[in-house]
DNA sequence: CTACGTGCAAACATTTTGCAAAGGC
DNA sequence: GCCTTTGCAAAATGTTTGCACGTAG
């Protein structure tokens, strides 16, 4: 592991012991798997890498725990494609959002924000305070795309 | 229903027997629930109001037509919480967003859309040509809102 | 008449929950 | 030692599929 994905993995374990929560092996591991894929993983991917290198660990508890990271704001939730599980994506990584190819259901980083700022002032007039956003952009790649 | 409505169903029918659907008393019960609803529905809540006003349908067979919308392009689904399941929305009506309140859950129209036609360039670097998108935001209505 | 669409039931995938045992603090 | 967290099993939820019957074209 890089001093920067111990870094952050420390961060993360402080939030919860902020928050009252304790410190297990499980969520540990989990927290040092989410850093270091350094992308966004569903409940199902997370659990079956960390039974590969960190020893046995109950899909419940990915679960549980994925709960629980949300709700310390540690992780962010995202629906890739409405066809696939929710995913889930570390706050800390710079704002960016994702294009999933409509023919292969391949994903790419776009690290672009094409959100315009006005847009919290008309959501005032709507009665909104915006917490977050999440673009889901659809297309085709290059390698589906026939011309 | 309205004439705007009637013309509405008509042109989506229209589109099935274009591309060699048949056109099935469901299939109509669906599309006018749809039009008439003006809002985007899961699955599940077209098939409660169906039941009601029309005679029997199955779920089954909602999920089925879904697909087809969908494919016909008359349909878009959208991911409006990621906790729910998926909903669909007309594509004829005008362009929009949807805002959820994360304490409530409560949703709502945003009828303006703030992405930057620059993202099309920046997709265009990335290989992709942009299909739709569909813009997610969460942020407290004003009934949650403390302040 | 023929292929497509439907309803039923069962399968499937994903996520949640109750409970007893294990473990953090 | 107390209370949270875990693993197991079972349930709940949302969606898909196989099959025989019905029906649009």
């Amino acid at each position: 592991m890089t001093v920067d994905h111990a870094a952050s993995v420390i961060a993360v374990i402080a939030r919860l012991k902020d928050k009252g929560y304790r410190i297990t092996a499980q969520r540990q591991a989990m927290i040092a798997q989410l850093v270091e894929s350094g992308q966004a993983l569903s409940a199902f991917e997370i659990w079956e890498k960390l039974k590969v290198r960190y020893q046995d660990i109950s899909l419940d508890t990915v679960y549980r725990n994925l709960h629980v990271l949300v709700d310390l704001e540690a992780l962010t939730p995202i629906n890739a494609l409405g066809k696939e599980s929710v995913r889930y994506e570390l706050v800390d990584t710079s704002h960016h959002h994702h294009i999933v190819c409509v023919k292969c259901g391949q994903t790419q980083c776009i690290e672009y924000c094409p959100v315009d700022p006005r847009l919290m002032l008309v959501l005032q007039t709507h009665g909104y305070e915006l917490v977050r956003h999440n673009l889901e952009l659809f297309g085709i790649c290059r390698q589906c795309n026939p011309s």
